[in-house]
DNA sequence: CAAAATAGGACTCAAATGGTCCTCTTATTG
DNA sequence: CAATAAGAGGACCATTTGAGTCCTATTTTG
């Protein structure tokens, strides 16, 4: 439906990757790129994202390397998401004022959106990292699926999907 | 945060101006281009896509024109959006195979973004352009933005991957 | 000081998007 | 039947965006 980038996507992996071991664990990017399989400078570029949005504490020099700031469990997919690409909405217009979109004025949708926008953001909010990093088992995690995520009561709307590709 | 590309968002808001009408209302690429204010290929781009995935019904020829294929309430706003942008996932990973990513096979999040997608479908399969299409008050539309949107109980709660729900 | 790490950008390359245009087919109408 | 008004279906280009790399500071440790 809609696309994360993968940048996203692969800084939550390594931020799991924290998660998944003790409470202060350190790690370097180095070690962090060999155990994600990504390559080295990626991974790097990440962290340091990461860290300059405060969702990572870094320490240089020799035996450097970095830590969750806060934890797992405290930390959001939403703040992970911002902090990867930017706090954009769902479409060009939703986000903020009506600078992009010409029509935005006469734009009939434009307030559902910033709705909809609003709640998705609200749900990656109530997602913890703690919960990404679990065990695949019906637990926290799957429920983040398992909920029909009610939104709006679209009256009759069981619009078939028929179409299947 | 994530954003949908700009013709699904112009496509929402042609279909709208259909569901503003009457039922069975027709119209042309070039009225429905004026009404909201976009160039006219763009907008016969988008309409002539919708067509094609069955959401609007067209007729050739002189006195042409589209007009809603199904009643406004049964359309969902997923729906357009896999016609106009492909049934993408949130992530190049999640969406079915693991085509795309090479880290695909270790990668501890994979599972739980197929939910996490899985649940965004879901509840934008639920909104109907019929609400997107209606007036802005705390209508069914609102709601959309509304509820919390029940997903992982995250913030402060047992980080441990264990304690049973 | 030397080595090992992060910080911060600049840079390149490929792919996706937005947007336009052209040609063909279908229908209406006089 | 001919003219015209629509949609169908692509081809096409320009720009933006995203992925991924690299280079040069700046900090630490030993
Ligand atoms: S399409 Fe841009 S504001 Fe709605
Ligand atoms: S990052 Fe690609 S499968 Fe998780």
């Amino acid at each position: 439906m809609f696309r994360m980038t993968r940048q996203a996507d692969y800084g939550i992996v390594l931020l799991a990757c924290f998660a998944q071991r003790e409470e202060g664990d350190s790690l370097n990017a180095r070690d962090l790129a060999a155990e994600v399989h990504l390559p080295v400078p990626m991974a790097s570029k990440i962290l340091k994202a990461l860290a300059r949005a405060g969702l990572l504490a870094s320490q240089r020099g020799v035996k450097g390397g970095y830590r969750l700031a806060r934890r797992p469990d405290e930390i959001s997919l939403a703040e992970i998401i911002d902090a990867l690409e930017g706090p954009i909405g769902i479409t060009d217009c939703s986000s903020g004022d009506h600078s992009s979109c010409d029509i935005a004025a006469l734009c009939a949708v434009r307030g559902k959106w910033q709705s909809i926008s609003g709640a998705m953001r609200e749900a990656l909010g109530s997602i913890s990292l703690a919960s990404m990093a679990g065990p695949p088992e019906p637990g926290p995690a799957a429920a983040a699926g398992r909920r029909p995520l009610p939104s709006a009561p679209a009256r009759g709307k069981r619009a078939r999907k028929e179409g299947s590709p």
